[in-house]
DNA sequence: TTCGCTACCGGGAATTTTCCCGTTGGAAAT
DNA sequence: ATTTCCAACGGGAAAATTCCCGGTAGCGAA
């Protein structure tokens, strides 16, 4: 018997698929949250230790990463799933890195999730080349964004580029000068490969650097 | 036994939704599509019309709205509930002007789906007060933004809006002039409320007129 | 026909964004 | 102690955006 743990924050999945889990025969869903923090609290409370824990990407309070940063630090023995509905290069490499063995879409199919979790409980990963995540191309990519990472001070301007404020009133808000405020977007529109704020706000949203 | 049938891209959750309302014990899926094309292309070719059907919103090929207006058309007395994980308002309001009779949220406990099939299956409608949708409020907001539909330019302007591309760029591609592009813009600040290129492309986001 | 409406187009100017050119002060490295 | 690096700051100018002012052409209704 498998011992799984579950984080995602749509009760109607949540509890959906504990059903699937279930009725694969071998296995059971001993822990269930509705985000990461839950999980990350819940964890200790529990006397059956999951084997494998399933982590949405996005949920709100603590996102995924954040999550499976915590849990990889603290019971490295816990085998971290990513379940998540978006494919794109940038999440993928965040939750991998983050600490996860594996990376599984919403969109697969049910006997892929049962190969997938036989995979990750025998061999201690799982890759699906059906859902065209190509590690080596992945691997290239980080290479290729390496140093390129946003720092704080940039994280904290771009949530205000994403919005109406022309650049005189982030600078106010943020108590900085123009100047200033025009380093950070010298510099963002550089490592996200843009040369506009429209396409710097689009690209932080698909990296989900920003919510909404 | 109500026959349900489903509409949702990720084939995980279809699948373990399938599950949980076989577990449920009254209902039978007769259906299941992956977008809203599958949908409409399936209904005449099953023997066991579905009473109710539910439609996930964001689906790819054909979305929901569009799903949902051309079923309500052509099969009036199947009910439709959207089911979604976003509660803003324009999206609610978009699904049910296409003809839905109820909005439901994925993060729903699955207590409470049970209660509003049974209602909407007994009574015809159902409204998850818990999941502050205030009908009222919805209406009068419908009231306010009438006259402010998106006409069908100006949601291709829209999609390039939301680009690195500047407007000459647009107005090149869209074989018109510069000054018609001002044109769209200004009547789409004053539709969405807001005052700059950004401002617009997040609330069109926001508002789901634009993916990605 | 005339009126009103809508889509499309244009000039011009204020504002904002983008992109150069710099300086300074402090922290880290050597 | 000196160099090196980097965040923060500033001037100025080109480009893009925003926001006025207008016009013409088509098209259905009065």
């Amino acid at each position: 018997m498998i011992h799984i743990g579950l984080a995602d924050d749509h009760q109607l999945f949540l509890k959906s698929l504990t059903l699937m889990l279930h009725s694969f025969g071998n296995y059971m869903v001993v822990l269930e949250a509705l985000n990461g923090k839950e999980l990350c609290e819940k964890i200790p409370l529990t006397q059956l230790k999951p084997d494998i824990i399933l982590i949405d990407v996005n949920m709100p309070v603590m996102d995924g990463a954040a999550a499976t940063k915590q849990i990889a630090a603290l019971y490295p023995n816990i085998k971290l799933v990513a379940l998540s509905m978006n494919n794109d290069d940038h999440t993928i490499i965040n939750m991998l890195r983050a600490g996860c063995c594996a990376y599984l879409l919403k969109d697969t199919h049910p006997d892929e999730l049962e190969k997938a979790l036989h995979e990750i409980h025998t061999k201690g990963y799982y890759n699906a080349d059906a859902a065209n995540i190509n590690f080596r191309r992945l691997l290239f990519a980080e290479q290729q964004q390496d140093g390129h990472r946003i720092t704080e001070k940039e994280l904290g301007f771009l949530k205000y580029a994403c919005t109406d404020m022309t650049y005189k009133q982030i600078a106010h808000v943020m108590k900085l000068s123009e100047r200033t405020i025009d380093g950070y977007r010298e510099s963002l529109f550089g490592k996200l490969q843009v040369q506009s704020r429209v396409g710097l706000a689009m690209e932080a949203l698909r990296r989900g650097l920003i919510k909404l």
